[in-house]
DNA sequence: TACGCATAGTATGTATACATATGTTTTGTA
DNA sequence: TACAAAACATATGTATACATACTATGCGTA
């Protein structure tokens, strides 16, 4: 008997490597050159436009060093454009360019079509539960992370900030 | 309004985040030198010995080549072997040896802690159904998705098999 | 038996994800 | 003002995760 299939890491890996799946053949699908996580980051700048990596990175929850990429490589496409400033030298803006803004808008209709992809085999109400229950537990466990998600608490505050699918 | 505070994905990577940052300090609590897949593989390859690369990797839904990479830090580690065969030399067959036998054992009370860490914030019905609904969610795409779990069904046959954190 | 196809493993390249360390710049304090 | 501390970005190294391509091998069939 193994003790593993009770173990609800297995399935929150599964289900990533579902959604991330999902996301990538619906995306792709529509000829836009985007991840799951540039889609999340270019959602950000564009609504806080002039944000620091730092502050990016905390919304979609990854650390400086991967943004840092996840910039690099959204720059390199012409989605978004780094900005050094004289005030402060330590600080790199991003900012949105049309063509990313162009490419999240197009992206919009796929990503919740991934919805239905990742939770198809539930229902209705099961969906909502289970994002219910999603919400809890990352907000429960968020300042335990390596990465937290600031500003915190997406329960309470859903419609807050930049969370991303 | 961003539209992405609905969106599951982002809560699903968040908590895919968490569970492997909780599983390395549950782990390294112990002085246990494993990760949350290494240690998903070590279970399978115990309970299955000899088994083959390919089949491995469907029990742990990797693919090949992931799954190579991560026998390789096993075997490293000296807690698997490969076997190479004569009558069929395109087949690697994976043991677990003492000391892989030894680190799994020991990481087993850890990784039940890592089970509270996660869910740390929903209540014990919560738990319930959270754990329900990912796997009945994952049950459902199993088939779509791009390394497919196998045996399949986790959801009907709960015990069968290798399913791992 | 020979050829085509399938299978197993590996190699390469890209993308998160994070630890740790480094370097620069700014800020706060003595 | 000088110096320590904090903040920001980056560099390096490791580990999943997967696509794609490639090699070697085995198998089935003509």
């Amino acid at each position: 008997m193994n003790p593993i299939t009770r173990m609800v890491g297995h399935y929150i890996r599964r289900l990533h490597q579902i959604s991330v799946g999902a996301f990538m053949s619906r995306i792709s699908e529509q000829n836009i050159d985007l991840t799951q996580v540039q889609f999340a980051a270019l959602s950000v700048v564009r609504e806080f436009p002039e944000i620091d990596q730092t502050s990016l990175a905390q919304h979609i929850a990854c650390d400086r060093a991967t943004t840092g990429g996840v910039i690099d490589r959204l720059e390199k496409k012409g989605f978004v454009r780094r900005i050094y400033q004289k005030y402060d030298r330590r600080r790199n803006l991003i900012v949105i360019t049309d063509d990313g803004r162009k490419a999240y808008e197009n992206a919009i209709p796929a990503v919740w079509v991934v919805q239905e992809d990742i939770m198809r085999g539930l229902t209705e109400v099961e969906q909502e539960e289970l994002l219910r229950l999603l919400v809890k537990a990352t907000s429960a466990s968020n300042k335990f992370s390596r990465a937290p998600m600031s500003p915190a608490a997406p329960a309470a505050e859903p419609e807050s900030v930049g969370q991303m699918s």
